[in-house]
DNA sequence: AAGGTGAACAACCGCAACCAT
DNA sequence: TATGGTTGCGGTTGTTCACCT
Protein backbone atom coordinates (compact mmCIF):
# COMPACT_ATOMS: atom_id res chain seq x y z
CA UNK A 1 0.00 0.00 0.00
CA UNK A 2 1.45 2.97 -0.45
CA UNK A 3 1.53 6.36 1.67
CA UNK A 4 -0.92 8.26 1.82
CA UNK A 5 -0.56 11.78 0.40
CA UNK A 6 -0.05 14.25 2.86
CA UNK A 7 -3.28 16.26 1.80
CA UNK A 8 -5.52 16.66 -1.51
CA UNK A 9 -3.42 18.57 -3.49
CA UNK A 10 -5.74 19.33 -6.56
CA UNK A 11 -6.76 22.69 -6.32
CA UNK A 12 -4.03 23.74 -3.71
CA UNK A 13 -2.43 27.18 -4.11
CA UNK A 14 1.32 26.91 -4.42
CA UNK A 15 4.63 29.36 -4.26
CA UNK A 16 4.78 32.49 -2.50
CA UNK A 17 2.30 33.44 0.18
CA UNK A 18 0.45 36.41 -0.11
CA UNK A 19 -0.38 39.28 2.80
CA UNK A 20 -3.87 37.81 3.01
CA UNK A 21 -3.17 34.13 3.67
CA UNK A 22 -0.57 35.81 6.08
CA UNK A 23 -3.20 37.16 7.60
CA UNK A 24 -5.30 34.44 7.82
CA UNK A 25 -3.06 32.20 8.78
CA UNK A 26 -1.87 34.09 11.69
CA UNK A 27 -5.81 35.04 12.70
CA UNK A 28 -6.76 31.00 12.72
CA UNK A 29 -3.62 30.46 15.22
CA UNK A 30 -3.69 33.25 17.08
CA UNK A 31 -7.58 31.40 17.72
CA UNK A 32 -7.34 28.52 17.66
CA UNK A 33 -3.45 27.59 17.98
CA UNK A 34 -0.71 25.58 16.32
CA UNK A 35 -1.47 22.19 15.80
CA UNK A 36 -3.76 19.63 13.10
CA UNK A 37 -1.97 21.21 10.42
CA UNK A 38 -3.58 18.55 8.01
CA UNK A 39 -7.48 19.79 9.25
CA UNK A 40 -5.81 23.70 9.67
CA UNK A 41 -6.32 25.00 5.96
CA UNK A 42 -9.84 23.74 5.58
CA UNK A 43 -10.97 25.33 9.02
CA UNK A 44 -9.13 28.36 8.06
CA UNK A 45 -10.32 28.93 4.93
CA UNK A 46 -7.11 28.07 3.12
CA UNK A 47 -6.41 26.65 -0.12
CA UNK A 48 -2.98 25.54 0.97
CA UNK A 49 -1.59 22.25 1.89
CA UNK A 50 -1.13 21.59 5.55
CA UNK A 51 2.66 21.32 5.37
CA UNK A 52 2.87 24.83 3.83
CA UNK A 53 0.96 26.19 6.98
CA UNK A 54 2.83 24.81 9.06
CA UNK A 55 5.94 25.48 7.15
CA UNK A 56 4.72 29.28 6.76
CA UNK A 57 3.61 29.65 10.47
CA UNK A 58 7.15 27.98 11.43
CA UNK A 59 9.73 29.93 9.25
CA UNK A 60 7.69 32.95 8.90
CA UNK A 61 4.79 33.99 10.83
CA UNK A 62 5.65 33.01 14.42
CA UNK A 63 6.26 35.73 17.00
CA UNK A 64 9.50 34.76 18.65
CA UNK A 65 11.42 34.39 15.54
CA UNK A 66 14.26 36.82 15.28
CA UNK A 67 14.62 39.23 12.34
CA UNK A 68 17.53 41.00 10.43
CA UNK A 69 21.17 39.26 10.06
CA UNK A 70 23.27 35.93 11.51
CA UNK A 71 24.92 38.03 14.18
CA UNK A 72 28.82 37.35 14.33
CA UNK A 73 28.00 35.64 17.51
CA UNK A 74 25.46 33.10 16.12
CA UNK A 75 27.44 32.41 12.97
CA UNK A 76 30.23 30.95 15.48
CA UNK A 77 27.90 29.12 17.18
CA UNK A 78 26.57 27.87 13.95
CA UNK A 79 29.99 27.05 12.70
CA UNK A 80 30.51 25.10 15.61
CA UNK A 81 27.53 22.85 16.48
CA UNK A 82 27.33 21.80 12.36
CA UNK A 83 30.97 20.60 13.30
CA UNK A 84 29.61 18.79 15.70
CA UNK A 85 26.24 17.79 14.38
CA UNK A 86 26.28 17.79 11.10
CA UNK A 87 23.36 18.53 9.04
CA UNK A 88 20.96 18.59 12.02
CA UNK A 89 19.43 21.96 10.95
CA UNK A 90 16.73 21.31 13.76
CA UNK A 91 19.13 20.83 16.40
CA UNK A 92 21.66 23.51 15.54
CA UNK A 93 18.64 25.69 15.53
CA UNK A 94 16.93 25.21 18.97
CA UNK A 95 21.00 26.65 20.44
CA UNK A 96 19.71 29.96 18.53
CA UNK A 97 16.41 31.25 19.88
CA UNK A 98 14.48 32.63 17.14
CA UNK A 99 16.02 31.30 14.22
CA UNK A 100 14.34 28.24 12.32
CA UNK A 101 16.38 25.09 10.95
CA UNK A 102 15.49 26.80 7.71
CA UNK A 103 16.94 29.86 7.79
CA UNK A 104 20.42 28.44 9.22
CA UNK A 105 20.25 25.84 6.51
CA UNK A 106 20.07 28.49 4.08
CA UNK A 107 22.57 30.29 5.65
CA UNK A 108 25.09 27.47 5.86
CA UNK A 109 24.65 26.96 2.40
CA UNK A 110 25.07 29.93 1.05
CA UNK A 111 27.23 31.65 3.51
CA UNK A 112 29.54 29.15 5.33
CA UNK A 113 30.00 25.86 3.44
CA UNK A 114 31.52 28.52 0.46
CA UNK A 115 33.99 29.99 2.97
CA UNK A 116 35.08 27.23 4.35
CA UNK A 117 35.91 25.74 0.75
CA UNK A 118 37.20 28.80 -0.23
CA UNK A 119 39.53 28.85 2.67
CA UNK A 120 40.50 25.26 1.44
CA UNK A 121 40.87 26.00 -2.17
CA UNK A 122 42.94 29.31 -1.15
CA UNK A 123 45.34 28.00 0.80
CA UNK A 124 47.10 25.22 -1.39
CA UNK A 125 49.16 22.42 -0.48
CA UNK A 126 50.97 20.36 -2.04
CA UNK A 127 49.13 17.73 -0.41
CA UNK A 128 46.00 19.11 -1.56
CA UNK A 129 45.07 16.70 -3.62
CA UNK A 130 41.20 16.73 -2.64
CA UNK A 131 39.26 17.46 -5.76
CA UNK A 132 36.89 19.88 -4.07
CA UNK A 133 33.31 20.76 -6.08
CA UNK A 134 33.90 24.27 -5.09
CA UNK A 135 34.09 27.77 -6.75
CA UNK A 136 37.39 28.72 -8.07
CA UNK A 137 39.11 30.92 -5.54
CA UNK A 138 39.50 33.82 -8.64
CA UNK A 139 35.79 32.91 -8.97
CA UNK A 140 35.21 33.74 -5.17
CA UNK A 141 37.36 36.93 -5.19
CA UNK A 142 35.64 38.27 -8.20
CA UNK A 143 32.28 37.58 -6.16
CA UNK A 144 33.78 39.20 -3.33
CA UNK A 145 34.80 42.29 -5.35
CA UNK A 146 31.12 42.31 -6.63
CA UNK A 147 29.96 42.84 -3.22
CA UNK A 148 26.88 41.32 -4.13
CA UNK A 149 23.35 40.71 -2.39
CA UNK A 150 25.10 41.54 1.15
CA UNK A 151 21.79 40.60 2.98
CA UNK A 152 22.52 43.48 4.89
CA UNK A 153 22.49 46.00 2.14
CA UNK A 154 19.67 44.62 0.25
CA UNK A 155 16.07 46.29 0.77
CA UNK A 156 14.54 43.32 1.80
CA UNK A 157 10.46 42.80 0.95
CA UNK A 158 9.49 42.04 4.61
CA UNK A 159 6.01 41.06 5.77
CA UNK A 160 5.43 42.23 9.85
CA UNK A 161 3.31 39.45 12.23
CA UNK A 162 0.13 41.35 10.70
CA UNK A 163 0.87 39.85 7.29
CA UNK A 164 1.05 43.29 5.72
CA UNK A 165 4.07 43.88 3.55
CA UNK A 166 6.79 46.37 4.48
CA UNK A 167 9.93 47.72 2.82
CA UNK A 168 12.84 48.28 5.11
CA UNK A 169 16.00 47.87 5.43
CA UNK A 170 17.93 45.90 7.36
CA UNK A 171 16.96 45.63 10.90
CA UNK A 172 20.25 45.43 12.12
CA UNK A 173 23.55 47.45 11.45
CA UNK A 174 24.52 46.38 7.81
CA UNK A 175 28.24 45.12 8.45
CA UNK A 176 29.86 45.34 4.98
CA UNK A 177 32.84 43.01 5.42
CA UNK A 178 35.97 44.12 3.31
CA UNK A 179 36.72 40.90 1.04
CA UNK A 180 40.23 40.63 2.42
CA UNK A 181 39.67 41.05 6.35
CA UNK A 182 38.61 38.06 8.19
CA UNK A 183 35.60 37.56 11.00
CA UNK A 184 35.78 35.87 13.48
CA UNK A 185 34.75 32.81 11.94
CA UNK A 186 36.87 33.55 9.67
CA UNK A 187 39.82 33.26 12.04
CA UNK A 188 38.15 29.93 12.80
CA UNK A 189 38.42 28.55 9.69
CA UNK A 190 41.90 29.93 9.03
CA UNK A 191 42.57 28.03 12.25
CA UNK A 192 41.24 24.68 11.95
CA UNK A 193 41.93 24.47 8.55
CA UNK A 194 45.58 25.80 8.47
CA UNK A 195 47.42 22.62 7.10
CA UNK A 196 50.50 24.00 7.82
CA UNK A 197 49.90 23.43 11.47
CA UNK A 198 50.55 20.54 12.99
CA UNK A 199 49.85 20.65 16.57
CA UNK A 200 47.15 22.08 17.88
CA UNK A 201 47.67 23.64 21.49
CA UNK A 202 45.53 24.62 24.53
CA UNK A 203 45.75 28.34 23.61
CA UNK A 204 44.19 27.63 20.16
CA UNK A 205 41.47 25.19 21.35
CA UNK A 206 40.28 28.34 23.09
CA UNK A 207 40.24 30.24 20.50
CA UNK A 208 38.21 27.72 18.57
CA UNK A 209 36.29 27.10 21.01
CA UNK A 210 34.18 29.61 23.71
CA UNK A 211 33.28 28.61 26.54
CA UNK A 212 29.85 26.29 25.77
CA UNK A 213 27.90 23.09 25.53
CA UNK A 214 29.93 21.92 22.35
CA UNK A 215 33.41 23.00 23.83
CA UNK A 216 33.51 19.87 25.99
CA UNK A 217 32.38 17.18 22.99
CA UNK A 218 35.51 18.45 20.84
CA UNK A 219 37.75 18.95 23.84
CA UNK A 220 37.06 15.16 24.36
CA UNK A 221 37.66 14.45 20.82
CA UNK A 222 40.51 15.90 21.24
CA UNK A 223 41.72 14.65 24.15
CA UNK A 224 41.03 11.44 22.86
CA UNK A 225 43.12 12.07 20.12
CA UNK A 226 46.08 13.18 21.98
CA UNK A 227 48.96 11.55 22.52
CA UNK A 228 50.81 11.47 25.86
CA UNK A 229 48.35 12.90 27.40
CA UNK A 230 45.01 11.49 29.69
CA UNK A 231 42.41 10.41 27.48
CA UNK A 232 38.75 9.76 28.57
CA UNK A 233 38.40 6.57 26.48
CA UNK A 234 37.04 3.34 27.88
CA UNK A 235 39.06 0.86 27.80
CA UNK A 236 37.25 -1.49 25.70
CA UNK A 237 36.68 1.37 23.13
CA UNK A 238 40.74 1.65 23.12
CA UNK A 239 41.25 -1.89 22.84
CA UNK A 240 38.85 -2.51 19.95
CA UNK A 241 38.50 0.25 18.31
CA UNK A 242 40.79 0.56 15.61
CA UNK A 243 40.82 -3.35 14.80
CA UNK A 244 36.88 -3.11 14.40
CA UNK A 245 37.01 -0.17 12.46
CA UNK A 246 39.91 -2.03 10.31
CA UNK A 247 37.66 -4.70 10.27
CA UNK A 248 35.10 -2.58 9.31
CA UNK A 249 37.02 -0.75 6.31
CA UNK A 250 37.94 -4.58 4.77
CA UNK A 251 34.68 -6.29 4.94
CA UNK A 252 32.63 -2.92 3.70
CA UNK A 253 29.81 -3.96 6.47
CA UNK A 254 28.25 -1.91 8.43
CA UNK A 255 28.26 -4.35 11.61
CA UNK A 256 30.80 -2.34 13.76
CA UNK A 257 29.24 0.56 13.12
CA UNK A 258 25.86 -0.41 14.20
CA UNK A 259 27.45 -2.17 17.21
CA UNK A 260 29.29 1.44 18.04
CA UNK A 261 26.17 3.18 16.78
CA UNK A 262 25.43 5.30 20.32
CA UNK A 263 29.09 5.78 20.25
CA UNK A 264 31.23 6.66 23.40
CA UNK A 265 28.71 8.83 25.36
CA UNK A 266 29.32 12.00 27.46
CA UNK A 267 28.21 9.88 30.34
CA UNK A 268 31.19 7.42 29.29
CA UNK A 269 33.69 9.76 28.26
CA UNK A 270 32.77 12.22 31.43
CA UNK A 271 33.29 9.12 34.28
CA UNK A 272 36.21 9.15 36.41
CA UNK A 273 36.50 5.61 36.42
CA UNK A 274 36.74 5.55 32.69
CA UNK A 275 39.66 7.91 32.86
CA UNK A 276 42.96 5.70 31.01
CA UNK A 277 46.21 6.04 30.12
CA UNK A 278 47.77 7.90 27.07
CA UNK A 279 45.29 7.07 24.35
CA UNK A 280 46.55 5.48 21.35
CA UNK A 281 44.14 6.23 18.85
CA UNK A 282 45.32 7.52 15.51
CA UNK A 283 43.42 10.46 13.48
CA UNK A 284 41.38 7.57 11.06
CA UNK A 285 40.05 6.74 14.27
CA UNK A 286 38.80 9.70 15.11
CA UNK A 287 37.37 10.65 12.05
CA UNK A 288 34.93 7.23 12.42
CA UNK A 289 33.60 8.83 14.74
CA UNK A 290 32.19 10.99 12.75
CA UNK A 291 29.81 8.65 11.62
CA UNK A 292 29.25 7.50 15.33
CA UNK A 293 26.43 10.26 16.15
CA UNK A 294 27.88 10.84 19.33
CA UNK A 295 24.78 10.42 22.61
CA UNK A 296 25.65 13.80 24.12
CA UNK A 297 24.06 15.41 26.19
CA UNK A 298 25.31 18.75 25.07
CA UNK A 299 24.19 20.54 27.78
CA UNK A 300 27.04 18.55 29.80
CA UNK A 301 30.26 20.35 30.93
CA UNK A 302 33.00 18.18 31.09
CA UNK A 303 35.34 19.69 34.05
CA UNK A 304 38.51 17.84 32.77
CA UNK A 305 41.29 20.28 31.35
CA UNK A 306 44.59 19.63 30.83
CA UNK A 307 45.58 23.40 29.99
CA UNK A 308 49.36 22.15 29.67
CA UNK A 309 47.97 19.46 27.05
CA UNK A 310 49.49 19.14 23.55
CA UNK A 311 47.06 17.71 21.04
CA UNK A 312 49.56 16.58 19.12
CA UNK A 313 47.82 14.07 16.92
CA UNK A 314 49.12 10.73 16.64
CA UNK A 315 49.32 9.12 13.22
CA UNK A 316 49.28 12.52 11.37
CA UNK A 317 51.58 12.61 8.25
CA UNK A 318 54.55 15.21 7.71
CA UNK A 319 52.36 16.91 4.89
CA UNK A 320 49.40 17.58 7.98
CA UNK A 321 47.04 15.09 5.56
CA UNK A 322 45.40 13.97 8.64
CA UNK A 323 45.36 17.08 10.12
CA UNK A 324 43.35 18.40 7.43
CA UNK A 325 40.81 15.68 7.54
CA UNK A 326 40.81 16.03 11.06
CA UNK A 327 39.90 19.96 10.80
CA UNK A 328 37.35 18.80 8.22
CA UNK A 329 35.49 17.13 10.43
CA UNK A 330 35.55 19.73 12.71
CA UNK A 331 33.79 21.83 10.54
CA UNK A 332 31.54 19.52 8.76
CA UNK A 333 31.58 16.62 6.64
CA UNK A 334 32.46 18.58 3.71
CA UNK A 335 34.74 16.56 1.86
C1' DA B 1 19.02 49.11 -21.81
C1' DA B 2 18.67 44.35 -21.79
C1' DG B 3 20.01 39.86 -20.94
C1' DG B 4 22.91 36.89 -18.06
C1' DT B 5 24.53 35.38 -13.67
C1' DG B 6 24.79 34.40 -8.96
C1' DA B 7 23.34 35.23 -4.05
C1' DA B 8 19.77 34.93 -0.85
C1' DC B 9 15.93 32.91 0.84
C1' DA B 10 11.17 31.07 0.56
C1' DA B 11 8.84 27.06 -0.28
C1' DC B 12 8.18 22.26 -1.82
C1' DC B 13 8.94 17.30 -1.60
C1' DG B 14 9.88 12.83 0.15
C1' DC B 15 11.06 10.17 3.93
C1' DA B 16 10.93 8.56 8.49
C1' DA B 17 9.69 8.90 13.26
C1' DC B 18 6.03 9.19 16.21
C1' DC B 19 1.47 8.36 17.88
C1' DA B 20 -3.21 6.64 18.26
C1' DT B 21 -6.16 2.93 17.48
C1' DT C 1 1.70 -6.06 17.00
C1' DA C 2 0.10 -3.99 12.82
C1' DT C 3 -1.69 -0.23 10.48
C1' DG C 4 -2.63 4.31 9.09
C1' DG C 5 -2.51 9.26 10.02
C1' DT C 6 0.29 13.22 11.46
C1' DT C 7 4.27 15.80 12.14
C1' DG C 8 9.08 17.05 11.75
C1' DC C 9 13.29 17.05 9.27
C1' DG C 10 16.60 17.65 5.69
C1' DG C 11 17.50 17.96 0.76
C1' DT C 12 16.28 20.32 -3.17
C1' DT C 13 14.08 23.53 -6.20
C1' DG C 14 12.04 27.90 -7.44
C1' DT C 15 11.77 32.85 -7.19
C1' DT C 16 13.42 37.40 -6.60
C1' DC C 17 16.72 40.82 -6.82
C1' DA C 18 21.21 43.14 -7.50
C1' DC C 19 24.98 43.48 -10.17
C1' DC C 20 27.79 42.59 -14.36
C1' DT C 21 28.73 42.55 -19.25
Amino acid sequence: MGRAPCCDKVGLKKGRWTAEEDDILLKYIATHGEGSWRSLPKKAGLLRCGKSCRLRWINYLRADLKRGNITQEEEDTIVKLHASLGNRWSQIASHLPGRTDNEIKNYWNSHLSRRVHTYRKSTPTESDSVQLDVPKVAETEKRKKANRTNKGSKKKSVKNNTGKEIKEESTKEVEVVPANSQTNSDEVFSTVLDPEIESIDDEMISSLLSPGPLGSEIDAMLLCASEGNEAWVPQEERECGDQALNEERESGAGQVNEERESGPTGNQLGQEEEKVGPAQIDTTTLLDWDKLDWDLDLGQQWSYCDSNADFRLHGMDTNGNDLESFTSWLMSDLV
